[in-house]
DNA sequence: AGTTTGATACCGACCGTCGGTTTGTATAGT
DNA sequence: ACTATACAAACCGACGGTCGGTATCAAACT
């Protein structure tokens, strides 16, 4: 073979392929041996597009940052809602997305996969929190919706007791675990003020749970 | 050298120099070289000791956590005291033993250490809260000290809060943001009628996140 | 008491695999 | 025809791990 008159494919195949090969096996335990027998391509391919092994899970990273973003954005701008029913949203079109699901198949849990982890908590802390949920809880306090002090460190309580805690790709537990985390989570924050944990919402919770675990059972 | 009468001395010494470079370092940045160079071991005498690197990572683990179990053990088993003082006791001498400050000189930040930073939260899940806080609480709601429903969640929430959020080793941010942290942390406990979380204990947070920056600006 | 024996502590050369570099080559665009 | 690009493939040092060998001990035997 020689050269292609679409790159872009090529760049393509190899982000796809070291995505899945990172979710399954994780980083460490994913060779670059690995990428080059999936993609059939060569060594000489993969440094061309990229400078390192890091630099392809970076970018993947950054591809799965930009959909979430757009998601996020997508709320916090919608002039429709106040501050509390934009956390709602937040939080209902997180769990009804359809990404969510590619990743559920894959990922077995994220605790084996840590370096995954690192990048997930970081992503809350660096860009979820300080972009969408605080700003979100901010508006709801100008506009009344929401009572709280300190909305930037309410955001990331929120957000590591829903994106960490109460994420089955973590940690998968049962069905009747995840509900019972649900229902203390729905406390927490009603006693907060904060009434956006529907009823809707824990069930998403509880079926993504279970299909988690059904996924990890298969492996 | 030739043969140690004393091995354990040398296994010791493994396992204190691979600690302390896990934790400068990092587990994948860490060498065997590194290690060799440091204990001025050979690389047999390692593998004589050890089966894999990994397996000094997890012993060094186990250390850990014995040590962690030890003064936990010994407020959960404390029999002066009712389920709610003894979560407040928990906090208290959690926040003020003396391996703290060791560990504190050595990592910079938990999350540039995916591993460590996995292993800490796996433990939270697997040991400190069934072993420790849930059957805390559940003496707490016994002896009427505490209120709650589903105490073994309760205490998952509790601890990822504190533990991986509130932890300045994790992601070290201002002394501020660390007030308002506890703060936080604080209401959401009190709104769960948990007042177990002291100024003194919030201040032993403060002067721990103030004392983790400090050395990461020395570094 | 001296010798043998077997287990243990340790050494260092060696192996395959890893991430990464370099050099070479065919082709698409100009 | 020329050049920049898209790839291939040989190659490199460092890595984690293995293995045969050696030194040193305590106990058993003569």
């Amino acid at each position: 073979m020689a050269r292609n008159k679409y790159p872009e494919e090529t760049v393509n195949l190899i982000l796809n392929t070291a995505a899945r090969l990172f979710m399954e096996k994780g980083f460490d335990r994913t060779s670059l041996q690995d990428i080059i027998d999936e993609t059939k391509l060569s060594k000489g391919a993969i440094y061309h597009h990229f400078t390192s092994k890091e630099d392809i899970f970076d970018k993947i990273c950054q591809r799965i940052g930009a959909e979430n973003s757009e998601r996020l954005a997508a709320v916090r701008d919608d002039k429709s809602l106040n501050g509390l029913e934009k956390l709602r949203q937040t939080f209902r079109s997180s769990m009804l997305h359809p990404n969510q699901e590619r990743i559920t198949e894959i990922i077995p849990c994220l605790l084996d996969n840590p370096r995954l982890l690192a990048i997930h908590v970081r992503m809350q802390f660096d860009d979820v929190v300080p972009n969408f949920i605080a700003p979100i809880i901010k508006e709801g306090i100008a506009d009344g919706s929401i009572k709280a002090e300190n909305p930037d460190q309410l955001a990331e309580a929120i957000m590591i007791l829903s994106d960490v805690w109460l994420n089955p790709a973590v940690r998968p537990v049962s069905k009747e675990d995840t509900r019972r985390r649900c229902e203390v989570f729905r406390s927490i924050t009603r006693s907060l003020g904060l009434d956006f944990f529907d009823d809707d919402v824990i069930q998403a919770y509880v079926d993504y749970s279970d299909a988690v675990s059904k996924n990890q059972s298969n492996q």
